[in-house]
DNA sequence: GCGATGCTTCGGTTACGGTCGAAGTATGAA
DNA sequence: TTCATACTTCGACCGTAACCGAAGCATCGC
């Protein structure tokens, strides 16, 4: 009746609790079994089922058969970026279900975001990305620089690669805790699977956390150096004084 | 009984078809009555009235009463940019009501979202901004820059009192009709005030569309020239060449 | 082949929420 | 005061969808 696109739709997909557990496990990143997900969302089998196809003919996961098992998904970065846009948003106007679990200062410092690192060292990082001039841009389209581009080579990153994966490169993504931009696309998969590889960090059993080892601290500390507390830092209250 | 803030809430709230008819009308800026809501939303006045402290209760709409009227707004620009970030995911995955009407092309070209400018329009002059040193930034974060600060004010902009209104002066919103960023902020919000005080511009009265006269047309080439196809232009192909 | 596991489909129950009619409150106009 | 408009509250109806038990497929291991 209406011009325009129509939210209801996906409002009603995440609007079920048990639906939005779903997802909110798979932003994880890791890919579920459907039994898995009914355990996270507290509802047997087959009322997961049901949930799931809905999901899958929502556009917002994908499956995948491997075995006798079916791994779900989130369907493509998008659907992560908006999960974690309306969990930012809800953070904010607070709307929790458990008023700052235990594991969430270790959420706060470094857990993953779909695919990617989130949370205080997911945005230290891309400041410093920026204050480095490896990346550019605005809004939520970033650029690799030309400088940028021969540094993630030399971090052993396969830029061609990513390149050739048709996903932005780079990308904006609103942190949730942070309230500030970290980095994403196949940009920051890779920066993640990186540190992953190298040992430097690892995944929490259970959880979206991220733990650094002590190596790897200082390997952060000195691939992503901190700028001065200048422009990046303080976003809020401008330059301009009154 | 998991960690993280409650998408579901906010999900269901949307999720209706009514409430979501009364949002996206709220998008359009205007402070609307319970009965033209009621009316948009295609429901009798009682329903509209339980929907309507619904969504206050959950704090995506404030109300104004004036005389025996009340009038609705959205909650503030999170709540806006929050929509907007719906639609935009909406219209990408092809969740729309109507096949694209007939103002269709009217609202890609220039519309206003909540209280700033979108649109093809709206997207052009933060990239004209960017390219001119006005404004810069990351993420969403966005910051005016010393030499913008002089040409906005030279424009008639009263930045001191954008500063007191506590708000963030800038920030980028994505463009549902476009997927890029377009300026938002007190400082878009003024933008758009500003074309419409000097009569450069007027919004169609039903709809979100806003119309440019010929000298607006002229002004806004003048004030945001389109840089030569640059960084950018070419957003999603990267420099990287494979 | 057989049983076990992982998941889907079917059927029936239940409950929540959207809906409207009717009545009630508040503001303004005459 | 009286009537009209703008809106809320109450109560009842009804449809949808979430939910689970049971049965049905599919795949793996043996």
């Amino acid at each position: 009746m209406k011009e325009g696109p129509d939210i209801a739709q996906i409002g009603s997909l995440i609007g079920d609790p048990a639906r939005a557990n779903m997802l909110t496990a798979l932003t994880g990143g890791k890919a579920l079994t459907a039994t898995e997900l009914a355990g996270t969302a507290g509802i047997t089998l087959q009322t997961a089922s049901s949930h799931l196809s809905k999901l899958e003919a929502g556009g917002l996961i994908a499956q995948r058969k491997q075995g006798r098992h079916r791994y779900f998904t989130l369907a493509d970065d998008d659907v992560g970026l908006m999960i974690e846009g309306l969990m930012g948003f809800a953070a904010y106007r607070g709307f929790t279900r458990h008023r700052t679990g235990p594991k969430d200062p270790a959420l706060r410092k470094a857990r993953v975001c779909y695919n990617h690192l989130a949370g205080d060292y997911g945005v230290r990082m891309l400041d410093s990305l920026v204050a480095e001039e490896v990346i550019a841009g605005v809004g939520d389209k970033l650029q690799l620089t030309p400088s940028g581009e021969g540094k993630m080579t030399a971090l052993g990153i396969d830029l061609p690669a990513l390149v050739r994966s048709r996903r932005p490169v780079c990308r904006a993504c609103l942190d949730w805790s942070e309230r500030r931009s970290h980095l994403s696309g196949s940009l920051g998969q890779a920066l993640l699977t990186l540190f992953l590889d190298k040992g430097w960090a690892r995944r929490e059993p259970d959880s979206r956390a991220v733990r650094f080892t002590g190596t790897g601290e200082k390997e952060f500390a000195r691939l992503f150096p901190l700028p001065a507390p200048s422009a990046v830092e303080r976003h809020d209250q401008h330059t301009v004084e009154a």
